[in-house]
RNA sequence: GUCCCCGUAGCUCAGCCGGAUAGAGCACCAGAUUCCUAAUCUGGGGGCCGUGGGUUCGAAUCCCGCCGGGGACACCA
């Protein structure tokens, strides 16, 4: 069970105030928050209920604020409650109640902070990157974020779903296997095709290619020398001349090799999916035909040309008629074709497809991670879910904004056409990938951020990973120092012996760690996490630093041995908390730094 | 031209669904180390929350205009 203390608050303070004032409709207290003040000085907690009600009990905010205030120091939690400002109460929590958290951590470990079951099944898709060949650093901020929300989400307590949508049909993908075609027929004997001369340039081999098969080969990277190769092994010079079905085998054995060096990216950044769904299956089973049926049937498409857009050049405009889909009538700027002037589908019809079959799935909401040039496709999609479910199921995007690479105070370029191109690969080498994932999280996935590699790899205060990390090598250290009692055991010691600010302190920021899970969740907001653990290290190391100046406060102390116990169940804890967010953001909590 | 994201301390950024005197780190200045790891900590200075309106008991937060940065805009994916 959740064990959140502003929820259970908020629930105490409700129920005071219904005995106050029994006629009062429930409904009537949904905006009321229990949450931590701004300023630490007002206490651990304050309530709005008073301001939120007031008009509705027709009591001016500070008299009922007194009133609830009156009502709430007599809570067996609470310590003192005073009605302050426009109409606050605030809350100061008795230490003993606070020190109850601590066997409740103790016992929960890496699981504190679960929320309870919700209903309804949550569907979040990300990185979805084309399998066109391997994964960059463009792709890994929304493989990150995507991984962490989801860990974040099912932490909150929903079921969660983690998806990968395989863009394998397209153009993309046909231009894919020309590539790959290509460096086939270079692994071959040149006399089993005979396209160009013994001992020609590698510049020759391609125009060739080009020539032969008016084709414009965009993917050339060599990391599809191999997949050439291989094909040559597997079919020797079976598959000269090429043919559709040749070229469709061609196509689905690069797309499974790119998939599968994509799976060893994401492997290595440690970042999970329970199913991967292929765009080319699902077109295959007509999903498409399905949903355009579908909308069909409720009047939302119809034929029609449209504008040109404005401000843009765009010399070959002309204007086609389409298979067009009502998307204004859901809030978007403009209709969407679905069908191209041809009458094959858009990739929007076949994301449609896509949605589609989520919603039969039976999902309630949809997440996606995007990158921020998808930005102008959000307003279009969630129209598509609102009507093919009838407005029963969401679509949250989250759009994840670019990463700039830092090194030496000097950009580091990521685009394929400058050469330098650093694959996801090179980052995780470069930084590992702890690094790499929690600085992601360090910032809102909406706007833009700086990685710094110099910065990730400094072992200091200014690198949070470091210094999260520390904070729980440190709390294993003062455990093996103590002989690394059990959990079990810490759990049933007496805390009386905690009373310092700093310890009380820390106690009071773990038990926030419940509220944290649940509002970052709420919001889509992995980061959240990662402050909030920033701040528990924080709190834990000034408490470490106390301890040099006081040698009372010490963790450890020989001679008294009720102290050092109480003292330990707080350390242990500190860790488990740590333990348990650095477990949302996929990040290894360290035993020890060398 | 339209749409989306961003604009908060010198720098990098938090600020949760509107709440009380706007925060953190870095940098700068001044301190703490025979000690469970000083890879840390304490104190200080530093703000027109881009800008102008609006909504209200109350706006960094919500709404509108403008300025600046980034991104996207038929038949690509």
């Amino acid at each position: 069970m959740s064990h959140d203390i502003f929820a259970q608050l908020r629930d105490r303070a409700i129920a005071a105030l219904q005995v106050l004032l029994p006629e009062l409709p429930a409904d009537a207290y949904a905006r009321v928050t229990m949450e931590p003040p701004r300023e630490a000085s007002h206490g651990d907690m304050s309530t709005n209920a008073a301001l939120v009600i007031g008009k509705a009990a027709k009591m001016p905010p500070p008299k009922l604020a007194a009133q609830l205030a009156e009502a709430l120091a007599a809570l067996p939690e609470v310590e003192e409650a005073a009605p302050a400002g426009p109409g606050f109460v605030n809350l100061r929590l008795r230490e003993d109640f606070l020190r109850t958290q601590l066997p409740i951590i103790l016992r929960e470990r890496e699981d504190f902070g679960q929320g309870d079951a919700k209903p309804g099944r949550v569907n979040v898709e990300y990185v979805s990157a084309n399998p066109t060949g391997p994964m960059h650093v463009g792709h890994c901020r929304g493989a990150v974020v995507g991984d962490g929300l989801a860990a974040l989400l099912a932490k909150a307590g929903h079921d969660v779903t983690r998806e990968y949508y395989i863009n394998d049909a397209g153009a993309q993908v046909q231009a894919l296997g020309w590539a790959a075609y290509w460096r086939y027929l270079e692994a071959l004997p040149v006399a089993a095709h005979g396209l160009w001369a013994e001992g020609a340039s590698p510049e020759e081999r391609k125009a060739a290619v080009e020539a032969a098969y008016s084709t414009t080969l965009q993917y050339g990277g060599e990391y599809l020398l191999p997949v050439g190769v291989e094909l040559a092994a597997k079919h020797g010079a079976d598959l000269f001349p090429p043919n559709p079905e040749k070229l469709a085998l061609v196509r689905s054995f690069t797309v499974r090799a790119m998939m599968a060096e994509i799976r060893e990216d994401l492997a290595a950044l440690g970042v999970k999916h329970d199913i991967f769904i292929s765009e080319a299956e699902m077109i295959a089973e007509g999903k498409l035909e399905e949903a355009e049926a579908l909308l069909d049937s409720q009047g939302l498409l119809y034929r029609g040309v449209l504008e040109p857009p404005k401000g843009k050049q765009l010399d070959d405009w002309e204007p086609r008629e389409q298979t067009l889909f009502r998307s204004k009538d859901f809030g978007d700027d403009t209709d969407r074709p679905l069908r191209k002037s041809d009458g094959t589908g858009t990739y929007f019809a076949n994301d449609i497809a896509n949605h589609l079959h989520k919603i039969e799935r039976g999902f309630d909401a949809l997440v996606h991670v995007w990158g921020a040039d998808h930005g102008g496709y959000v307003k279009r999609m969630q129209a598509a879910v609102a009507a093919l479910s009838n407005r029963r199921v969401s679509l949250d995007v989250v759009l994840a904004q670019i990463v700039h690479v830092v090194k030496d105070g000097q950009p580091v370029r990521m685009s394929k056409r400058a050469g330098s191109y650093i694959t996801l690969r090179d980052l995780i080498d470069e930084v590992g990938r702890d690094a790499v994932r929690f600085t992601m999280l360090t910032r809102k996935a909406d706007a833009q951020m700086e990685f710094d590699l110099d910065l990730v790899i400094q072992q200091s205060r200014d690198n949070p990973v470091f210094y999260v990390q520390y904070a729980h090598a440190r709390c294993r250290s003062v455990l093996r120092s103590a002989g690394d009692p059990s959990l079990e055991s810490l759990a049933e010691v007496p805390l009386d012996a905690l009373t310092d600010p700093a310890e009380l302190g820390l106690i009071r920021r773990m038990a926030g760690w419940p509220r944290v899970v649940e509002a970052a969740a709420a919001a889509r907001e992995p980061h959240r996490v990662a402050f909030f653990l920033n701040d528990l290290a924080s709190d834990f190391h000034l408490l470490w630093n106390k301890g040099k100046d006081d040698t009372t406060l010490r963790f450890i102390q020989a001679d008294a041995p009720a102290a050092t116990q109480a003292r330990l169940a707080l350390v242990a804890a500190t860790a488990a908390v740590v333990r348990s967010g650095l477990g949302v953001m996929g990040v290894t909590p360290v035993e020890e730094m060398r």
